[in-house]
This record gives C-alpha cells, sequence and structure tokens, in this order.
DNA sequence: AATCTATTTAGCTAAATGCCTAATTAGCTA
DNA sequence: TAGCTAATTAGGCATTTAGCTAAATAGATT
C-alpha cells in the first residue's frame, strides 16, 4: 500500500512539466533504445529505453534528465535496471495501478466514507 | 477532459504535503465550519468549511493557507464559493473522478495501447 | 458611519528546485 | 592497459516556492 509520503513523491515527481513528459515517454515506450537490437546479449523489453536515448529528446543536458530520472524512480514509478554498462528504464505499472485504486476508492466512496484515499494520514 | 497542463497543476498542488492535507481535510469534511449552524442563512453542504477553519487546524499563518487554497482552487480539485463575508470550500469531486478515470484508462490499455492517458499530448 | 470578521494582496526572506559545466565512476572493447 | 561509452556526482547560479508580517479589501453588524 502506498503511503501518505510516497503518494507525495508521486505527485511532486509528475508535477513538474520535464518529468511528466519523460514518464510519459517511458511509459508509452515512444523511446526505445535502438541499440537494443543490436545488443542480443541483453534482454529488455522491446520498450524499454535508457539515459541517454530519452536525453536525445529533450533540449537539456544530461545530468538534468538523469536528476529527473532519479526523482522518478524514488516516487517509484518507474524502474531503473543496469545491464552491461547502460540502465534500461521501464514504467513500473505495479505503482500506478495502486494509485489508480487508490483515487478509484477515493471516488466510489465519496461521501459515504471519505477517510479511504488518506488511508494513514492521522488527522493533527 | 483534463488537458496536460490541467494534470500538471494537480499533480503539483498535490506534491506538497500541507497543500495534500488541506485538500485531504476538505475532502473528508473534516473540518467542517462549526459557524453553518448558526448561520441558518446560508445553505452549504455540512462537510463544508471555510478558509479561517481549515487555518486553525495548522501550525501556519492565514495567508498562507490562503495561498495554499487558491493553488488548489487553479488545480480546480476544490472549489470557493462567496456567501456573506466566507468563502465556502468543497472538494470538486468532478476533477477527481476524471484523474482517476485517466488513470484506469492508462493502466487497463497499458501494453495495447500506452497512449490514451497522455491524450493531447505530442511527441517532440 | 464606525467597527468587526473573513480573506487577499504586497513585500520580504530562507530554502528548494531546475538548470548548467566539469569531473568522476563504471563497464566494455581494442 | 588505454580508450570509449553511459551515467552520476559535485559545485555553481538563477528562479521558484513556502513561509512570515503588515496592510488592504469586502461584507456584516451596531
Amino acid at each position: 500500500m502506498l503511503d501518505m509520503k510516497q503518494k507525495i513523491k508521486i505527485f511532486k515527481a509528475l508535477g513538474n512539466e520535464t518529468r511528466f513528459l519523460i514518464f510519459k515517454n517511458v511509459f508509452t515506450g515512444g523511446y526505445a533504445c535502438s541499440l537494443d537490437k543490436k545488443d542480443t546479449k541483453v534482454k529488455v523489453s522491446p520498450h524499454a529505453t535508457c539515459v541517454s536515448t530519452i536525453a536525445e529528446h529533450f533540449d537539456f543536458a544530461l545530468p538534468t534528465i538523469s536528476k529527473h530520472l532519479k526523482e522518478l524512480r524514488e516516487a517509484e514509478i518507474i524502474t531503473m535496471e543496469k545491464k552491461g554498462n547502460k540502465i534500461y528504464i521501464e514504467p513500473n505499472i505495479e505503482t500506478i495501478r495502486e494509485l489508480g485504486g487508490c483515487f478509484s476508492t477515493l471516488v466510489n466512496n465519496f461521501e459515504t466514507n471519505r477517510e479511504l484515499f488518506f488511508g494513514d494520514v492521522v488527522l493533527s
């Protein structure tokens, strides 16, 4: 279950246009890493991409994209797995599914039970 | 339909602990404005609250809370309606429902169609 | 009209964010 | 081993954000 801190991290991560677009592109698989095809030793999803491939599509320096990816990973909405000297990036569908579930619960229980979405949050 | 800018605004709004908690409290109706009972002229939801009532529950100055509420309103996840000299605040359930729907679509269509959530976003 | 209550605006400061370049680390290849 | 590719870390700078107090606005009440 996502706790409050984690939800806030996710919202903060997606509340920036650059990160939103990076996430969009990772999620839609639009930037699949062209090098994958040559690299037969490494087994990754055909949608997986890597840091430099993402950076090619933005007008920002590589370290900037790297930092944004770190934030998306810490929010647990993407995964980053090192294979060889590259890092393969994929969406973390489980976290997104959970968050979606929270919203559904929230909406479905509106009026009858307004507490569910916020879970562990204790009123001050 | 929520466009990209609007979604980013919502995420940014909820990506701050103070605003998240304000929204939580508005949504759950935990801070209903006690003055409502006396004020028989004004018709509002028994869950509705007002700026100063919210501020009472936080260790921040009133103008700080006012500014946060403005941001939540601009993200269209709460409504603020002036009646008399108070502003009554309620959650905007429609926006939350829409956002939840986006997440459901996103998750349900993962793999088969990764584009739906992002809608109007054009790949650069 | 004068005052009271509710809220916002203005203007300030400290801290966080988002970007950069240069340097470093890690793994692969010749 | 030397050099190449991929990514991160370090350090700096400009902008934004999140808080504050004081002052202004708007509606009620006396």
